[in-house]
RNA sequence: GCUGCUGUAGCUCAGUAGGUAGAGCACACCCUUGGUAAGGGUGAGGUCGAUGGUUCAAAUCCAUUCAGCAGCACCA
């Protein structure tokens, strides 16, 4: 005799078993028609499946985020269906909702074609028409293997296997399509609806394991409403527009090219760009009392193999060999040559802690199909720098750091920051003991510097724990870019060490940090950012000063060189065009201020200022246009300063 | 690295029955000196990612290779 305890409070006696479809028929039935599924005791659940003991329900509906992940689940199936269908010789594997839609991975002698896309696409709304009711089943194990060994579905059989004894095994049936599945679906078909669409189809490993066999991945998105997946649509379409690589080109900041696959060359736009931020870089970890220093790009490979390096990561350092049979590597990682410096003389307690900074450029091998635009290179430069100190002021380190952190992003306009903590690995460095310790302390370091954070197991650097820093970029994709790692080891291993308040030799503690992660993919972040349109600290040309006819080139080229003595970056556009068709070009190539001179202007020694964005212009006198320029061009740290 | 797709003038792209390449923008020159998102004319520019093959003949077919794109794997 089931007791239905609802959100609201309320309890509802039954005389038998009952369904969630049931119940919301008898709160009402607006409620009976509008349920899709049932949340029973915390687990998702069919809103016919039968409820017979005393439970919790909640019932799911349209205005439930989860609706999105049942249409979106319900599609995954239909696309299964649908290919079968099509192309019986395919195996099923697997085909879960995702953040942004579904995807089903397929195993078939030949891939899916974009073509293939259309007809599969077409047969699923068939499908969703056909209003195929979805009916949940149970099975033995055995029942499965059985089933799917005469259906020859190996990948099938294994998913059966790896569920754990505890679960019962549940499939799915919609006409003749069945699915060994979890759940929850929806009733019918018909529920999912026509707004979806398939979006692409791409390889990918069986169990994520790139020992194992590929399959083909069929991406799709579903939503509610056909007018928030044209939303969607347009979104991306959008994103597509800021993406850093077709706007690095547009602007003329850097481009890439065959030869030097993972190395970026640097146009004198993006240049400027790049110095502008390691300028204020400098200016930050300065009155921070970190120390900049510079060590070498290559170095002998008995320094990596020391440091560890070269075991664990030699496959993806660039190597060069020398005639007289030495190899030396080009730096992945700045830390061991920091120690090198550290260890230059005796080091007190009383030089604690020591920070050492290093625009570094690293070479990392990267996989060929890990590359994208100036995001993941092979040649980058880390804003990195190493804080030694002992376990005592890890704390106090580690809460000034995330400080500063938090104050740059905010100077570069991001105060949305992920962060995660990443945890010892399975290949590593040090025993158990340490990384308890380790751990420990980054723990309680991010505990006092009030950050939130998300768990991301084993994915710490081998020397130790790591927090990263992580942005989203214009198309979705994450990038880790500060990152803060407690590290025991290399000090222990490269032979660092203090004397103590006793005279006594100990470790100190090195702190790996960075808050930019690399320059490059910073700019690459920023670029989507601001969608190229950058603050104008951080533009490469600030001001261009246009003259309305040649008869003013001369006051154009006086005001010209009044903005470049103080320091602006302006360029003066003396061609032979009309201002309309200035004003078009310096607009799109994202100047933010734009200063024309004509004959008015002359007359009363003004310009007419017109910001990036508005179409107003405005009138000033050169003294003032100067000062307001001067101001509005300062970067923000130096900003705060005259304030 | 894996699977698929792509690779044509500086840029964006067209070139579907294999017969030695086109457009727009940009560029150069000339005309125009014009007030806030494209004034007009003329002209120069590619041998079609690279290599090898099939063919009387290849940008167009085949093979290999490089790079880019999407996803997967990787990301110290």
């Amino acid at each position: 005799m089931p007791k239905i305890a609802l959100p609201d409070g309320s309890e509802r006696h039954y005389d038998g078993p009952v369904t969630a479809g049931q119940i919301a028929a008898d709160i009402g039935p607006g409620l009976e028609k509008a349920a899709l599924s049932a949340v029973v005791n915390g687990n998702h659940w069919d809103i016919n499946r039968i409820i017979d003991e005393d439970s919790e329900i909640r019932l799911i509906t349209k205005k439930d985020d989860y609706c999105l992940e049942l249409i979106r689940h319900d599609c995954a199936h239909i696309l299964a269906e649908a290919v079968l269908e099509l192309y019986p010789e395919t195996q099923v594997t697997i085909g879960p909702a995702i953040e942004n839609g579904f995807y089903y991975d397929f195993y078939r002698e030949n891939p899916f074609s974009s073509d293939d896309l259309v007809s599969i696409e077409k047969r699923m709304h068939e499908i969703v028409d056909r209003d195929e009711q979805i009916i949940r089943g149970e099975w033995s194990r055995e029942e499965a293997v059985r089933f799917y060994k005469d259906r020859n579905e190996p990948f099938k059989i294994e998913l059966v296997e790896a569920i754990p004894e505890s679960e019962t095994v549940s499939y799915y049936q919609q006409g003749e399509f069945i699915d060994l599945c979890r759940g929850p679906h929806m009733l019918s078909t018909k529920k999912v609806g026509h707004a979806f669409k398939l979006m692409k189809v791409a390889g990918a490993y069986w169990r994520g394991d790139s020992n194992n066999p590929m399959l083909q991945r069929i991406y799709g998105t579903a939503f509610l409403k056909e007018a928030d997946l044209e939303t969607y649509l347009t979104m991306l379409e959008e994103a597509e527009k800021r993406d850093h690589r077709k706007l690095g080109k547009a602007l003329n900041l850097f481009h890439l090219q065959e030869e030097a696959a993972g190395s970026i060359f640097w146009h004198p736009n993006g240049w400027t760009l790049y110095r502008e931020i390691e300028s204020y870089i400098r200016r930050r970890l300065n009155s921070e009392n970190y120390q900049e220093v510079k060590t070498p790009q290559m170095i002998d490979k008995s320094l990596w193999e020391e440091s560890g390096h070269w075991e664990k990561f030699g496959e993806n350092m660039f190597t060069a060999n020398t005639k007289d049979d030495k190899i030396l590597a080009l730096k992945p990682m700045n830390c061991p040559g920091h120690v090198q410096i550290y260890r230059q003389g005796v080091k007190s307690y009383r030089d604690l802690p020591l920070r050492m900074a290093e625009f570094g450029s690293c070479h990392r091998n990267e996989p060929s199909g890990a590359l994208h635009g100036i995001m993941r290179v092979r040649a980058f430069t880390q804003d990195d720098a190493h804080i030694f100190c002992t376990e005592e002021q890890i704390n106090s380190e580690s809460v000034a750091f995330c400080n500063l952190l938090k104050d740059i992003y905010a100077d570069f306009g991001f105060s949305d920051i992920r962060v995660k903590f990443s945890d010892r690995p399975e290949v590593r460095a040090g025993d158990d003991k340490t990384w308890d310790k380790a751990e420990q302390a980054l723990t309680s370091a991010t505990k006092a510097a009030g950050i939130e954070t998300s768990s991301n197991p084993g994915e710490g650097a081998f020397y130790g724990p790591k927090l990263e820093f992580v942005l989203t970029d214009a198309i979705g994709r994450d990038w880790q870019c500060g990152t803060l790692q407690v590290d025991f080891i290399l000090p222990e291993r490269l032979g660092a060490e203090y004397v103590d308040e006793n005279g006594k030799r100990k470790r100190p503690v090195m702190l790996h940090r960075a808050i930019l992660g690399s320059l490059e993919r910073w700019i690459g972040i920023l670029i989507e950012q601001y969608s190229g349109k950058m603050p104008p600290w951080l533009s490469p040309v600030q001001v261009v000063i246009a003259p309305i006819t040649e008869s003013s080139n001369d006051y154009a080229n006086l005001v010209y060189r009044d903005l470049k003595n103080v320091g602006i970056r302006v360029h003066i556009d003396l061609r032979n065009e009309k201002i309309g068709f200035k004003i078009r070009e310096h607009s799109n190539a994202k100047v933010p201020f734009i200063l024309a001179a004509g004959g008015r202007e002359e007359e009363s020694r003004t310009v007419a200022l017109r910001q990036l964005g508005s179409k107003n212009q405005e009138v000033m006198s050169l003294s003032e246009v100067n000062s307001f320029l001067q101001l509005e061009c300062m970067p923000p740290d130096l900003a705060k300063n005259t304030k």
